[in-house]
DNA sequence: CGGCATCCCCCAGGATACTG
DNA sequence: CAGTATCCTGGGGGATGCCG
């Protein structure tokens, strides 16, 4: 018993791959709900009602869920206290903090291109809503 | 006519309100096709079939629709040809390219992280399949 | 308070097929 | 080759309710 690295295919770390596991881990955590669990998490350490509050409109379930895949995967550690109201905290582990980077990068690109992109979805809209289809004769009945 | 910038109140940039245009664009890009689309662009210009072979696994509609989606938002440029087989490209805009750069480093860290998080998963499932509900006496029947 | 289970609905998303 | 439309199923995701 070495603690031997798993031989470890390099497609297995080819995002691009299907059936590798590094689109499996991608695909985990590229969804709204991790991430934003992610972005506000951050430094702090919260409480599950906390983190429920922070990230707005996020469902029980959906909260619960989501804990659950991040703490399966080592994002978020989860400590429980033994107390008659039950408290629960979540913070990020390293990886997780690690990936929270990355998430501050989108919070911060989102931001930043906010009003380019409401123009260019008007933009667009306008070219596509009407105009298209010119059945035959134009504007004329 | 002052070509004024549109006033916009300071939630709206924030990701965390449910209602906020942040929130529904970094929705809009927070998932998996999405990004793997993005990632996959990069600095090239890409027919369609090419993007689609490089995204292994999307199915044709998600990809068309998955780009209209990053076209009406100004992520991705689209191109068409006025040739018989016709040729339609694509290729990031400077939004899209900046989004990329993110990424890009969510990437990385997939790679940086998964055999940690491989085994935090094991550990997890481990911990949670068997030993979890003991009905009464244990192990024994 | 936090977690899990259940019910249920709706739509993301795959498969297929037809146009230009 | 690229796009649109249709059909259909799985599961995302909300609401509710019960435990520890």
């Amino acid at each position: 018993m070495v603690t031997k690295q798993v031989r470890r295919a390099p497609e297995d770390k080819d995002v691009t791959r299907a059936d590798s596991l590094a689109r499996e881990i991608f695909s985990g955590v590229a969804n709204k709900w991790a991430l934003l669990i992610i972005n506000v998490l951050g430094e702090q350490t919260l409480r599950f009602t906390e983190v429920r509050t922070a990230v707005d409109g996020i469902s029980h379930k959906m909260l619960t869920q989501t804990l659950r895949g991040l703490e399966r995967d080592g994002l978020v550690h989860r400590t429980v206290y033994a107390e008659v109201p039950p408290r629960v905290d979540y913070r990020l582990t390293e990886a997780g903090g690690a990936l929270r980077d990355t998430v501050n990068g989108m919070c911060a690109w989102t931001r930043r291109y906010l009003d380019e992109i409401e123009a260019a979805r008007r933009r667009f809209d306008a070219q596509h809503n009407d105009a298209a289809h010119p059945p035959h004769t134009g504007t004329k009945d």
